[in-house]
DNA sequence: CGCTGATAGTTAACCTGTTAATTACCATCC
DNA sequence: GGATGGTAATTAACAGGTTAACTATCAGCG
């Protein structure tokens, strides 16, 4: 880090205001990370949007299919909220709209009647089948454009600073 | 892609089943800026919420301060929804809430009657100077348990990705 | 001048994010 | 076995995200 100010008395002109932003919002890092994760879905949304499932449906749907299709991969709702990065309120919205769409299975679990187990209904692993590949293509251009080397080492930042969760 | 799988007609049972979740919801790089995202504004939303403002709001008040202290720094309605990433209605939202608390101030723009142009008030003002110091510390806290290089690396390459927008 | 198209905001409708309060169920301990 | 506390899910209430439709203003152009 070297020198960038030869002279601290005299404040660049070009530079508004600084004393009541500590730092630009340019170069923040929850405003680049806002950034850049919207740049991201700008190429995802309208896929989606086709298919008829927003952002977040179909994490829930791809959380419960890496579990194991249909009955296979039963996970209650608390781990699906915490994979799936939804609070618990927003879920039971989306467990009412998923299921009646037919797209998920609730049921109760046997054993601790708290539980409420979800699973991918056929309707479900349908538009998976659908939609999945064309999100992968997707996503290979996007790691083809920016640079397979650059995506892994953004993830490894992002892991190690998702770690510092207060 | 190379053939990872010695015999494709016995998949690995270790495996739920990859058939139909492309990437790992763990690897998938909207995900990841999700989590990473939460994790930073998990170390300031208790101090913006002892302080009567939300995330968003914050933002907005913080652009404006960019552009210069009160009546210095005018900026139009669509200006500071861009550099706060806040869309238009969520902001028209937000200038009534703000400008009903007397944090900032709404005037029509002479010239083009259709500007709504916007600036800190008094009280925001006064917020600024309560709210940036703490922030600034909570920051540099955490920049330095991240580490600057990394940060400075991170801010790299998330503003690379961000010019990929669609 | 009036028509046309573009631009800036607003409104509406629906969904999710967020917090707090509430309900239902489980587990423990006296 | 009943009171106690904890956990899982739901509900409520409010705010922002998102898209589409609408209004008001500006800019050209015939």
């Amino acid at each position: 880090m070297s020198q960038n100010q030869p002279d601290p008395t005299k404040p660049d002109p070009t530079k508004p205001d600084d004393r009541f932003a500590p730092r630009a919002t340019k170069a923040a890092l929850p405003m680049a990370l806002l950034r850049a994760r919207e740049a991201v879905m700008s190429h995802f949304r309208p896929m989606l949007e086709r298919h008829g499932v927003n952002e977040q449906q179909w994490r829930v749907i791809r959380v419960l299919a890496e579990a194991g299709e249909l009955g296979a991969g039963r996970l209650d709702a608390s781990e699906v909220a915490v994979r799936a990065n939804i609070l618990a309120p927003s879920l039971t919205r989306m467990i009412k709209a998923l299921t009646i769409r037919g797209l998920i299975v609730k049921a109760r679990d046997e054993g601790d009647g708290r539980r409420v187990m979800l699973s991918v209904a056929p309707a479900g692993l349908a538009l998976l089948r659908e939609v999945a590949p064309e999100q992968a293509r997707i996503y290979d251009e996007l790691e083809a454009r920016f640079g397979r080397n650059r995506v892994a080492a953004l993830l490894k930042l992002l892991d190690a600073l998702s770690a510092l969760k207060a």
